[in-house]
DNA sequence: CTGTCAGTGGGGAAAAGTGGGGAATAATGT
DNA sequence: ACATTATTCCCCACTTTTCCCCACTGACAG
């Protein structure tokens, strides 16, 4: 089981590569054989999701259970499964991503990884400092709210 | 079993073949014989339907709990099967498409292909940016319900 | 100072995608 | 029945992309 968290600023180079922060490698479980499953993120967070291999099949499980005859789940299939990519790390713990998802997320030469639990996250440096500062609560209001009702 | 992901735009040749990318060849079960079962999606969605003919065989065993006896059952029945064909894969790997489905999906010189889950779907690219641009809402609502996240 | 590990960059072999010629097969017409 | 036309599909060849591998730099520890 992989958990994640942290973050870097790393480059990205003429081929789409970007590297996976040695600290993340780390939290890697060898089930996921270096072997990633990237997606886009949600429409409010033009990011790229990357889910190490043994927890997205998880995901296909329950995938697996829709039924692809009601019109509704068919398209919630074939949205999130158009952006899905399987990639493999380079020797030198690389993702190679694909251009239509650095479009998507305009991420240019550089890239902010975010470690985010059982993925990863990658961002457009810029853009998550948009995102960071458009949210007019506060983090300990929203901690609060998210968290309050549990007991720690 | 099969689980197809990810999409490729690849052009049709002027004898109506299209590419299988790699990708999903490596996703394609030993069963399937390099053989897929294309038959026209849904109503709405004027697409091919590319089984391989392992998945195929499951789905059958579904049709044959149909009964034929009921009007529409029988209704989508002749319909499915109508447009149903048994395709093998070339050593290049690629499906050649009637030209009825071709004229069916209104695909030209260019094919969207799509994995999704069990089958592969094939599309005109233009006429799925419609289709993906109709409908947004549909899809945060499943993915909550569905996957137990917000959205993705 | 030196060895190791992390991040970055690029050359080149291998694979993937694309197109078309031509033999085998089927369809059509006289 | 045979000739003519059309279609299918097997095979070869070209082009582009991918990715495997090696090499360089800088930071940090011993």
């Amino acid at each position: 089981m992989s958990f994640f968290k942290g973050r870097e600023i790393y480059s990205v180079d003429t081929k789409g590569r970007v590297n996976l922060p040695a600290k993340m490698r780390k939290n890697l479980s060898p089930e996921a054989n270096d072997t990633f499953v990237i997606t886009r993120g949600p429409d409010d967070d033009p990011c790229i999701y990357a889910y190490p291999l043994d927890e997205w099949k998880k995901f296909e499980e329950n995938l697996k259970k829709l039924n692809q005859f009601n019109e509704q789940e068919r398209f919630f299939l074939r949205t999130l499964l158009y952006w899905a990519d399987e990639i493999v790390l380079d020797k030198q713990f690389r993702i190679s991503v694909p251009k239509s998802l650095l479009d998507f997320t305009r991420i240019g030469k550089e890239a902010l990884i975010l470690g985010s639990m059982d993925h990863i996250e990658i961002w457009d440096p810029q853009i998550f400092e948009n995102y960071l500062s458009k949210k007019t609560e506060s983090y300990a209001v929203v901690a609060e709210s998210v968290m309050g009702i549990r007991k720690l």
